[in-house]
DNA sequence: CTGTTAGCGCATTCAA
DNA sequence: TTGAATGCGCTAACAG
């Protein structure tokens, strides 16, 4: 088993310092053209190659940013990820991935280990738990030992900081007045038991549009399912007992299994009633018939992410000045499909 | 901004020497009761938490592993990686991710970087490219070292390390042979352009599958779909110019498009047509009809991985004795839905 | 029982 | 132009 090759062999090899060496590296032009050669040349045919962990050691830089994130099996999550991943990667950084499981203690743990001293600043987007009890003192530990975080779609108003988003509420509301503008009038949502954050803002853009509209709002066509939409017996009756003639759905899934239902029902889609969904998934681009999506564009947001944490973490700022922190809106696009 | 407590300030502050103060708080019996009460009450109160860079170095452990994939917007992967996580998580290790994006370079790239001492042992899933080329000198230059891998999945015989893969020949076998003893006569096969690896032995299985069963095989029952299946046109001259009575297909994705032309040719599923498909993601659970697939159980190919590669990293073995490679298999199973 | 010393691999200041 | 010395934060062998 071949050790790595340190500046020590090297210097001991070449019966230099360490220091020389390490100038050398650098090409460091305090160090004389050839002795600078010599060096080189032996550290490239012996594959010399730093030492991450010494050189964060030393510069207090690990160029390692952390990522919470609540799921990792999820596709807009997965979409995010690959946007920071995709940008950190370009910047020199490495990417440190915890998954929270939605679990307030999940985060707390992964953020304390992860802070102390494996990354240079975090990317998260809370857990479900999380926003529930608003219990946000990890992430002020954090900030305040001079650790940047940025937030991402589940964000909260409580917590100072930089965040990026896409406005639920305004692709929402666009989303139900292009089914209005397609002869809507009985527009049902179905949306998820607890609706915190990404979820409520949803909803708010649903009654907006209905308003822009004058539509009245009936709350007989909000149709709260558990979230592994395994009861279907809600469903089942949902449509047995109202009547509407199109469907925003806060995800994939509940749309699709909608679809299936209608079909049973004898419903023609787009005809009689038609769907969209939020999130741009795999299920809405090859679902029969296709649903029309809200494409929330989780790389761009990832990205973005990115690139604002790695701005915090190579410049100087004052992270007790809120006007330092900005949030980012990405916006949302519809992809029309057959189902509308 | 607070800074981080150290070990040295606590030395400071209490006045004792610095490896009293770390002595004390691994609770030495080296260090007086008393002495060692005050240092922990000291320590607990300004949350003091060991600095994991430094502890690294000095250690040459750093309870990172690295996890190198092809994809992560792949739900497949995803649900490796969830098990990887996981069994991670639960001995004290983080994990760094890295995507190669199916591109040999990044592999590269990507294992020399984390191979400089921000990992302890590597998890890997080949990209296709790395496939294609045959070259795993990277690999080898990552063991020289005393790096231990893992490969999943995306495998090779070239390379001796531990491994971790479902037979992916018997499972297309008895899912052929679950067709024809439904009575399927005329079975086709929807597999992808260039079959390396996995593809090639669903392939392998598929056949002999026929030939156990003393059914001819028949090439032009073999549609090679371009990756992204958007040339339509291939498989709808193939719905036009072959006839089947079943589809086994490489993927999801060329399941549910052949599933959906095959209503547009007026098939009944399954009674004209059966199905089925590789990897049990969220498309062959939503699909219309449901599709049966072949579930390959991701997480526990990574939870198996992380265990083989953390047995790896923390018991010696000597890694030129290929006798301490295993390659452990996966059982595949078929979960049956309507498209059967 | 406590402290001194050395060292992990590297960067950098300062002296020669 | 080169090298000695110092330190990043922590551990551990050894001495007192």
């Amino acid at each position: 088993m071949r050790r790595k090759v340190t500046l020590k062999d090297i210097a001991r090899e070449l019966d230099v310092s360490i220091s020389t060496v390490s100038k050398a590296l650098k090409n460091s032009n305090e160090i004389g053209r050839d002795t600078r050669n010599r060096i080189q040349a032996f550290a490239r045919s012996h594959n010399y190659r730093p030492n991450n962990i010494a050189v964060s050691l030393k510069n207090k830089k690990t160029r390692n940013i952390g990522v919470i994130i609540p799921d990792i099996v999820h596709h807009f999550f997965t979409t995010v990820f690959r946007g920071i991943e995709k940008h950190a990667n370009s910047l020199g950084y490495n990417v440190i991935v915890c998954v929270s499981d939605e679990s307030f203690d999940k985060e707390v743990i992964n953020t304390e280990l992860l802070a102390n001293g494996s990354i240079d600043g975090f990317i998260i987007g809370l857990s479900a738990e999380t926003q529930e009890k608003r219990d946000y003192s990890h992430l002020k530990e954090v900030t305040d030992q001079g650790i940047p975080v940025v937030l991402f779609d589940r964000v909260t108003d409580e917590f100072p900081c930089d965040k990026v988003i896409i406005d639920d509420e305004v692709a929402a509301r666009q989303a139900v007045e292009y089914l209005i503008s397609k002869g809507k009038k009985r527009i049902a949502l179905f949306t998820t038991a607890h609706d915190l954050g990404v979820t409520k803002n949803r909803s708010l853009g649903y009654k907006k549009a209905l308003e822009n509209h004058r539509i009245p709002f009936d709350k007989n066509l909000v149709l709260q399912l558990p979230f592994q939409f395994e009861e279907e017996e809600l469903s089942r009756s949902f449509f047995k007992e109202q009547t509407f003639d199109a469907v925003l759905s806060v995800n994939e899934i509940f749309a699709v299994r909608g679809m299936r239902l209608a079909g049973e029902f004898g419903y023609r889609i787009p005809e009689d009633v038609s769907f969209i969904g939020f999130t741009d998934g795999i299920l809405s681009k090859y679902a029969v018939p296709s649903l029309t999506s809200i494409a929330q564009h989780g790389e761009q947001m990832g990205e973005t992410a990115a690139r604002m944490l790695i701005d915090k973490i190579e410049n100087e700022y004052d992270e007790t000045d809120a006007s330092n922190y900005r949030t980012e809106i990405i916006e949302a696009s519809l992809i029309k499909r057959e189902s509308t």
